[in-house]
This record gives structure tokens, C-alpha cells and sequence, in this order.
DNA sequence: ACTGACCGTT
DNA sequence: AACGGTCAGT
């Protein structure tokens, strides 16, 4: 059985608000490390990882691993029904068919109770690998939201650059054409723009996840993506594309340098291996991909790109890098910054990008194949 | 004629904002005493009752009754012409079609004047008994509004139940089953939860009120509720019940458990009684009903639970009550928070709900039928 | 298709 | 607190 307390309902609020428009059905996979959500969006475009570490509640207990299939529209009205402050606890018995919420106000006086029901749903685990991206630029999370929102009503689509010069958003439109130039903000300056020994999704705020581990890694014995079903890169045509249930997830697979991706549920191309990163020459690791959790065991809940990490705009690049994306996507993803006042783009080219928040508890990470045409 | 200078024209607009949803035409019954109205909803279902005290008003004048018959969209048009901090002086002769509005702002450097069309109104005076009840709740407003908004997400309808254990809201749903349970709070536990010498509508601000005066009141000459349409308990099918026009609203006329329902029209029913309240024994009284405003002359106004009273939950009860009522109203009645911090409720096994907010000037009132097959 | 109500944002 | 936008109901 699964019980979990959280301190704060508000957490989980936001936590749907950011992707109840993208997914409406979704397993909660629960084990004793916490709880993971992954799913591609209604239309298979972008896919969503989310995941909500044990130690982030406040109570956690879930004797075996347990999918819980929700209806995400349902579980964001039952939501409603909770104050941002009230503590929460979710509850559900093995082989359970209704999850059990509570909320418990502050004061103690109240106390409200609701049942929603549970669905089967059919867990395609998609497998995401854990690549290395040429570039990583952190930025307030808000600044990312007003610059997709910005850009939103002038075009369909971004062409994000990174380069020396910064990281740039372009867009044409009808009308008129934008174009938004972010500088590496001047007391970052000595970090980023520089060769970075490997781009990972950082982990804690603003430091460069340990890549130590990963440079021995296995290089990648085929060097190729594996094929669980995830978005496909090349497959993205003007538009973005469709994967498949079955196709993998390739975040990047083949992509430029290569990364590895089992995905869960296969569990036999796992032990491939990916190759140098993009430009600097770490091979990449692999594996931990989704669950990333594991990552490095990842203690350092409360001290990531959390809530207000440094002010201002951070650029790491290994190679230059331009990519153009669907914006009403970005603008999906970016209602993420209600959980997290830092954002972290990942990309390297003709790779998916991951726009990452990662907040005290764990983090929500989307991923969006670019449109190609662009490089 | 009629001619009332209001300190501030906002509480007329929060009042329409209030009901305007409910009634679309109503007389405003002016008399020497204040103006009242009464209506029963749209559908039928649920009855409305509106005083405003002629001591609340700045300065009130009214020669003889009269009814001024209402379209309250267009009076709701005609106010958001007022500032909330205008002086708003509303007059009209006798026999007049129009009523006169005058708005002064406070820094008198503006003055506005409209003119509304009135019509005649069938008007039919509903009787509504001034009854006792087994349980009486006092809560923030705020927290009703919350709690019937919440689970009309979920739910049509909502069960109320009042025990010792304090009132639960329970609603059941295709997605989930909500229950919201409100103890009483801890400062106010000594007074309620005892045995109530009487529960009636509370005038003052947690105060029973007297009803002595009452007791003593004219047992009603015909000892019945008037004869006005109400809304009929018993009729309360699997849905609300629709009240005729023509029948008499016993919202719990004749004591809790017998509640007569005759139909108002007859009128010859009148000698009942009501007589025991629920568990106590005043004799109810009767008559005063909705011109509740005579009940103690009450020139309490700015005292009674208006703007914030104690803050927590207080309920007060003389037997378990168990009550299934339609969210969609109590959800349009709790649009009445913006005129006070407070709401009660009153309830009986069987009998229509009396959900009362009490301000300064007076008070609105609304009666909903429970829906069979609680209890 | 139009009007009204409700929710969210500024 | 007010205005605008979105969604639902008639």
C-alpha cells in the first residue's frame, strides 16, 4: 500500500496545473523512492517526467511498487478542493481501484476527505536516457515563460540559438518577426561559455552536475539510441512529431554524439553506451536516464535550481547550437514555473530538448523534438 | 413616497449581485419599517428573502407601503453606474412607474441620477414561518462558499450532517467522493453543542436570539404561515421540490418534525402550530417571518454577525440532522459572503434549510427544500 | 449563435 | 478590485 504525507498540497496543485493540459491519463508509479509520472502528451509530441522523491514528503511509505492510473482532470478538480497550505496525504491499498486524499488544514479543524477513483492504464514506461546536451542554459523560470509567451503571439514556432553571444529566440511571424537575446548574466560569467567538461541536467542549483562518473562510462558499445518508444527526433517534420506508444524515446538518440537510452521497460538495451558528448569529449554516460532520481543517489533534494536559485541567466556550450521548436509547446511547459523560479534548457542539435524544473521534492522535465530544418 | 439615502450604494450592489442570479423581477416591499423583498427563485426551488432596515439607511422616509416591482437585471445595470463609496439616495412617488437613483460621490463633486422603468409584479407575499430548528451552525462565510464550491466540482448534490462530531458536507460523484468535516472550534465549544434552550435565527452576533417576544407573539391569529407560495418540504423529490406559486413556503412551518405543508393558498390551516421546536419547547411564534426585522425592533444592526464575527465554527444542535440539498443552489447562495464575514445555518430533519447572513443593515435569507431520501 | 457566469490575471 | 477571457447554458 502507498501512504504518503505531503507538507504542502500546494505542491501537487501545481504540479498539475503544469501538466493537466499535456497529459489527461497517467500511471503514478510508486515505489519506495517516491513517485514517477511519465507520459507523452495527448498528441505524442512532447513527453513529460515527473517525478516526487520519497524524502520530499513528509510521510512516505508504498510497500511495492504500484502504478496508480489517474485521470488527471479528475485529480485536478479533487485538487481544488485542497488550500495550497493544507497537508495532504495520499493513500492507496494494494490493488486498490479509488486513491484515497486527505487534507488537513493548518488549524486542525477541518478536515476533508475525498476518493477518486483509479483507471487502468496502459504503462508504456518510456525510456529516456540520461545524454549529455552542447548546451545548458539556466534562467529564471519566469523570463522563459515571458519570452515563449511573448514570441507565442507572433509565431507557431522558436529557433533557439545558442551561441557565443548568448542564447537567442527568434521567431517569424505573420505580422512581425521577434527576436529575444539573453546574455550570460555578468557574475556568472566565469563559468559557463566555457568548455564544459560534460552537460547534464544539473542536479543541484547552478553547479554543474558531478560528470566525473559518467566520462568513464561505458562509450557506448553501439552507440546508438535504443528503441523504446519515446519522441523521435528525426521523424520531426515541419511539425512536431508524432511518436509512436512503442517508439522509444529517443531524447537524442542518434543524434548528434549519441546517448543511450533503455527504456524501462525492456531493460535489455540497457547496457548500451553512449559516446563523447557533442563537441567536448566526455563520453556520455547512460542509463539512469528517467528515473533519474538515481542519479547520484540524489540527496540534495532542497538544495537544487529549487526556488530562486542565483538571479539571472547562465550559459554553458559545448558547440553552437540553433533548433526550432513548436512554441504553443514551450508555453505549455513553462506553467512549470509556478514550482520553481529556475528553469534549465538542454540541448544539443537535431536532439529533443528538455526543458527541466527541478524543485525541492523532485522535478518535472518535458521533452520536445525539434522541427527540423533547422540544425 | 418613498425616499431612502443609502451611506454606500456597494451594499445595494453586492446584495443584487447576490440574488440577481436567482430572481429576475421581485417587489421591493417598502414600508415605514425598511424595504423587504421576497421571491422564490427562478425554478421555484428556493425562496429568497432580503430586509433592509429602515434604521440602516442614512436617512429613510416611506409615507405608506408600497411595492416597487423590479427587473433586477436592469437595477443591477443601474448600480454598476455607482461607485461602492457613493451615497445613493433612491426615491419614488407613490404610484410612480420609475424609481429614482441618485448617486453622490462622497467627494460630492459628482452627482449621477437614473431613472428605472418599474413594472407591476404579481406579488405574492410568501409566508415564511419563523421557526426553530434542531441544529444551528455559525461558520465564516468564506469557509461555506469554499466548501459548496469544492464539492460542486465533484457532486449535484451535497448531504449536510450535524452531529456531535460537528457538521460534515459529503458529496458523492462519477470521479470521486468528497467529505468535508468541520469540528467546532475549540474557543467556542462551551457554548454549543449543548442542549439549546431554543435555535432560531440568530439576530445578533452569536447570540440566540430572544424569543421571548416571540413566544409571546401573536401565536398567529391564524397561527399559520401566511398563505404565500413557498416552497413545499415534502414535495422535494429526488430533485428540489418546484413549489407552486400558490402555496404556502413552510420552511419548517409547523415544528421540526411535523412540518404541515399545506399549500399556502388555503389558508385555512392556519391554526396550526408549531410548537415545539425540535428539541426544546419554546412555542414558536409565527407571523414575524420574514419581516423578521420587527423581532426585536432590532436596532442592533452593526453588531450581529456583519463583517467578521468570531472567526471558527460554532454549532449548536438538539438532535442529529441529516440533509441532502442540490450544490448548485448553496453554491449561488454563498455568493453572499461579500455582505458578511458569517453564515448560519439552520436545519431540522425534513425541513427546508434556512441559510442566513446577517450585516449591519439587515439580512438576506434563502430556504431550500432538502431533496428526499436523506436523513 | 448569443448571453451570462465563473475563473484568472493585471 | 477591476477587466478580460473562457466555458457553459439557453
Amino acid at each position: 500500500m502507498l501512504e504518503a504525507k505531503l507538507a504542502e498540497a500546494g505542491t501537487l496543485k501545481k504540479m498539475l496545473d503544469a501538466i493537466k493540459e499535456l497529459v489527461t491519463d497517467a500511471n503514478f508509479e510508486c515505489n519506495e523512492e517516491g513517485i514517477t509520472l511519465q507520459a507523452m502528451d495527448n498528441s505524442h509530441v512532447a513527453l513529460v517526467s515527473v517525478l516526487l522523491e520519497a524524502t520530499g514528503f513528509k510521510r512516505y511509505r508504498c510497500d511495492r511498487p504500484m502504478p496508480l492510473g489517474v485521470n488527471l482532470t479528475s485529480l485536478t478538480k479533487v485538487l481544488k478542493c485542497a488550500k495550497d497550505d493544507d497537508e495532504c496525504t495520499i493513500k492507496a491499498a494494494d490493488e486498490a481501484d479509488v486513491l484515497n486524499l486527505v487534507y488537513e488544514a493548518k488549524s486542525s479543524d477541518r478536515i476533508a476527505e475525498y476518493d477518486m477513483k483509479l483507471m487502468d492504464i496502459d504503462s508504456d514506461t518510456l525510456g529516456i536516457p540520461d545524454t549529455e546536451y552542447d548546451a545548458r542554459v539556466t534562467m529564471p523560470s519566469s523570463e522563459f515563460t515571458r519570452i515563449v509567451r511573448d514570441l507565442s503571439l507572433l509565431g507557431e514556432s522558436v529557433r533557439i540559438e545558442v551561441s557565443k553571444e548568448g542564447i537567442r529566440f527568434a521567431s517569424d511571424g505573420e505580422a512581425a518577426n521577434g527576436s529575444v537575446l539573453l546574455r550570460q548574466s555578468d557574475a556568472i560569467g566565469k563559468v559557463a561559455q566555457s568548455k564544459v567538461t560534460s552537460l547534464k541536467k544539473e542536479d543541484g542549483d547552478g553547479e554543474v552536475v558531478d560528470v566525473d562518473e559518467e566520462d568513464e562510462d561505458e562509450e557506448a558499445p553501439d552507440g546508438k539510441v535504443k528503441k523504446e518508444k519515446g519522441v523521435k527526433t528525426e521523424a520531426a517534420e515541419d511539425d512536431d512529431v508524432d511518436m509512436d506508444e512503442d517508439e522509444e524515446f529517443k531524447a537524442n538518440s542518434d543524434g548528434e554524439e549519441e546517448q543511450d537510452e533503455d527504456e524501462g521497460d525492456e531493460g535489455s538495451e540497457s547496457g548500451k553506451k553512449r559516446k563523447k558528448s557533442s563537441s567536448s569529449n566526455k563520453p556520455s554516460k547512460k542509463a539512469k536516464t528517467a528515473s533519474s532520481s538515481k542519479r547520484k543517489g540524489k540527496g540534495k533534494k532542497a538544495d537544487s535550481d529549487d526556488e530562486d536559485g542565483e538571479p539571472g541567466v547562465r550559459i554553458e556550450m559545448n558547440a553552437h547550437v540553433s533548433l526550432t521548436f513548436s512554441l504553443k509547446y514551450l508555453v505549455n511547459f513553462s506553467k512549470s514555473a509556478t514550482l520553481c523560479n529556475r528553469v534549465q534548457l538542454m540541448m544539443s542539435n537535431d536532439v529533443p530538448l528538455l526543458v527541466s524544473y527541478e524543485f525541492g521534492q523532485g522535478h518535472i522535465r518535458y521533452y520536445l523534438a525539434p522541427k527540423i530544418g533547422d540544425d
